[in-house]
DNA sequence: ACAGGTCAAGTCGTA
DNA sequence: TACGACTTGACCTGT
């Protein structure tokens, strides 16, 4: 089995290289020249942008192909008061867009971006539904803008219970057919660490016919009694057959027994290999998302302990072969 | 230059 | 019904 690591939205080993500066809207309002405060903003939007473009030449150089988008590269993107104005930055940053999407491409990498979790397509509130769409809606054509096609994913949660939560998953799915076919087919769901589990979350990826991504973490803390065994993950992975990617994973270790939902750190080799052993036979490749505190600062230091464990085939510096 | 408070979102538990 | 906790990186204010 081939296991490839990433890392999410943001650098501990490059420095000053944020994709994910911002200006409140405080401050923003505060400004007196409209014109130049949208202009600001869209300074450093395309500063957000050069970033990213900074940190996928880091991953190159580093063999890493698994990244994850900020979501906030635009700032103040989807406000009310500037979405009432007919702000639109997109024109003026399709070229820092089309440079990422073409460096994706030439090196093969495979790119997400994870909308927060205020973007919940369970909700029984219209308004946040429209919010939710809305979100869905910019991160798909922040893709398009890159020119990359629906291999991009944007990976969300199912959402909230509201006391009902087989009620919600239906609400959730009927708001789901609702949907863009180009956002449906940019979509993937996760386990969450507090209300879907993984069998709840796989029930209604299979019903929408949605690949699931599985959090390890997230399951620790969230399993609903529900044994992560061979079976379950079989129905996982068939989730991504036709995909044209592999089965993707998010992996972090808790903080402490005291805040066992928080992220470490880092990610204990053994935590990862325990799952990649248990499933090695079944699965040919398998991408990695770690989300630790310390992004790729993590994963070099996990790609070390890697080395020394039994069984372990290093390819590069960001994949390992499970022999 | 740094510390500590604030910001933004939606849900959920507590009063 | 109202409000604070939750979460996160970055902003912002005051020293």
């Amino acid at each position: 089995m081939i296991v490839r690591l990433g890392y999410v939205a943001m650098s501990t080993v490059v420095e000053n290289a944020s994709p994910s500066r911002t200006m409140t809207y405080t401050t923003f309002s505060k400004l007196a020249d409209r014109e130049a405060a949208i202009l600001k903003l869209e300074r450093i939007a395309e500063e957000n942008l050069h970033n990213t473009l900074r940190l996928l030449r880091h991953n190159r150089a580093h063999d890493i192909h698994l990244y994850r988008f900020s979501s906030k590269l635009i700032p103040l993107i989807g406000h009310e008061d500037l979405e009432r104005e007919g702000w639109d930055p997109f024109p003026r940053l399709e070229p820092a867009f089309r440079a990422i999407g073409e460096y994706v491409v030439e090196h093969d990498m495979r790119v997400s971006f994870h909308p927060d979790h205020f973007t919940v397509l369970s909700t029984p509130r219209d308004e946040v539904l429209r919010h939710s769409i809305a979100d869905l809606d910019r991160h798909v054509r922040m893709f398009e803008a890159m020119g990359l096609d629906e291999r991009a994913k944007c990976n969300i949660h199912v959402g909230g219970a509201y006391g009902d939560k087989e009620a919600a998953a239906k609400r959730f799915i009927a708001n789901f057919e609702r949907l863009d076919p180009r956002i449906k087919e940019r979509l993937t769901l996760e386990n969450d660490d507090k209300t879907f589990t993984v069998a709840e979350t796989l029930d209604v990826c299979e019903r929408i016919g949605v690949p699931m991504v599985l959090d390890l973490h997230h399951h620790a803390v969230n399993s609903g009694g529900m044994e992560l065994d061979q079976p379950l993950w079989e129905r996982i992975a068939y989730t991504w057959v036709g995909q044209r990617v592999p089965p993707k994973i998010h992996m972090s270790s808790p903080k402490s027994e005291k805040d066992p939902r928080g992220h470490a750190d880092d990610v204990r080799a053994e935590d990862l290999l325990a799952f990649l052993r248990s499933i090695r036979l079944f699965t040919p490749e398998l991408d990695v998302m770690l989300e630790a505190k310390r992004k790729d600062g993590a994963l070099f230091r996990l790609m070390d302990e890697l080395k020394e464990a039994s069984g372990i085939r290093v390819r590069d510096a960001a994949t390992v072969e499970l022999i």
